[in-house]
DNA sequence: GAATGTGAACTCCTTCACAGCA
DNA sequence: TGCTGTGAAGGAGTTCACATTC
């Protein structure tokens, strides 16, 4: 799991609990909705697909407070998590790449409901700058220290072809922005300052293609025919 | 990191390593299109982004054998990894959920070039059913038996909302298909013989988010004005 | 009785140091 | 001399057992 593995103030939070607390933050919402007003971590873990000494274990990390006996306020554990995750405001996040990914990334419609808010999007190639997506206009790669000043971007997203990946992450960094998300399938050389995470498609098939095979040791479908 | 926690037939090759495979492979191609027939431990693993001792680790669990002094025959080892993977025949693919993400997955290149073939779309919707969609027709969710027969589908890729993710995936497994990989930000329940890889985007601009908020701890964006 | 919080054991992965071989 | 392969050390994360509190 790709991070960048300079940086140390990780508020002490470990990160393998920090990437599991959105599905929490989520399981929560859900249950507010529903009107519960007091979760149990049996409960909790269950929605999240975790063990319920995992969710404790996480949670005690944040310092929070449950009550014996009884369980967790669900309202409490939101604002909890909101503030440790560092919600309570929309980032702003860019989009570079507006290919099929691109296009689908900013059309997304989960990263508003999250704290997240696409407010630009871009791409290197002339014939598509100026075209709308998503109710935004595509800006050039050039308009991005711009756009980053004027917009307070924070995060980066690549979905650009792995040629072009390293070149636009050079330009994000250059206009300021210190967190990347790249979907390309490409080893980026970056600051030490910078964080990055990868998404990588194809690994993914690759690694259930293996745990395929490996289960069912057949070099033919395991479907009866 | 989700993945199915029961399957102990591995190939005695850890999961950690394997999620590296792909990205080796990919390095090791491009340097084969580039006319390279040999690289060291540390000329690949600068290419993959890792350090050249785990490359060499991940390596020695495919009991893949470099020549010291030298360095790695690139033809060689595409095949060894390759032959780990699984690959060496294109594992059929079907995509559930033809929203935005579900068509640019469907008309993701990557896939083909990597082992991969995308032999089917469908949805649930009656609107979207028979329409084209990268060169296939949307088919309903009601066929999923007969095509994975037909087609020998290995992997399902979920990419519908989250209220259909379990009935999707439960509609995929009743079908036969033992690998999937899903989008959808929710908790799925499956039988044990059922590899799962979850891919969150919300998730991971939150894990960004608060990487970036660590870093610099103003309340206000890092940028001056 | 019921459920949280946490030290300690355990498992997994990464990094180091260096032996082994061309 | 140069680079691979690997046992051993170190670190990170998960699970267990149980003391603690309502």
């Amino acid at each position: 799991m790709p991070m960048t593995p300079s940086p140390s103030a990780h508020r002490d939070i470990p990160a393998a609990t920090v990437s599991r607390l959105p599905t929490y933050l989520r399981a929560l919402h859900s249950a507010a909705a529903r009107g519960i007003t007091t979760v149990s971590s049996g409960q909790l873990a269950s929605a999240a697909g975790v063990l319920p000494t995992q969710l404790r274990k996480d949670l005690s990390h944040l310092g929070s407070h449950g009550v014996r006996g009884v369980g967790y306020n669900v309202a409490r554990l939101i604002t909890e998590i909101a503030r440790a995750l560092g919600l309570g405001r929309a980032w702003p996040v860019a989009i570079v790449g507006m290919g099929n990914l691109g296009r689908a990334l900013a059309a997304y419609s989960g990263f508003g409901t999250e704290g997240f808010h696409v407010v630009a999007v871009l791409d290197r190639d002339p014939a598509l700058v100026g075209e709308q997506v998503a109710g935004l206009t595509v800006r050039p790669i050039e308009d991005l220290p711009a756009l980053v000043a004027e917009l307070g971007i924070a995060i980066g997203v690549l979905a650009t072809p792995s040629d072009g990946a390293q070149t636009a992450a050079d330009a994000l960094v250059a206009a300021g922005v210190e967190a990347i998300l790249t979907f390309a399938p490409a080893a980026l050389a970056l600051p030490p300052h910078v964080s990055l995470r990868r998404v990588d498609l194809a690994t993914e098939l690759h690694v259930l293609a293996f745990l395929r095979a490996s289960l069912s040791d057949l070099p033919d479908v395991g479907v009866a025919g």
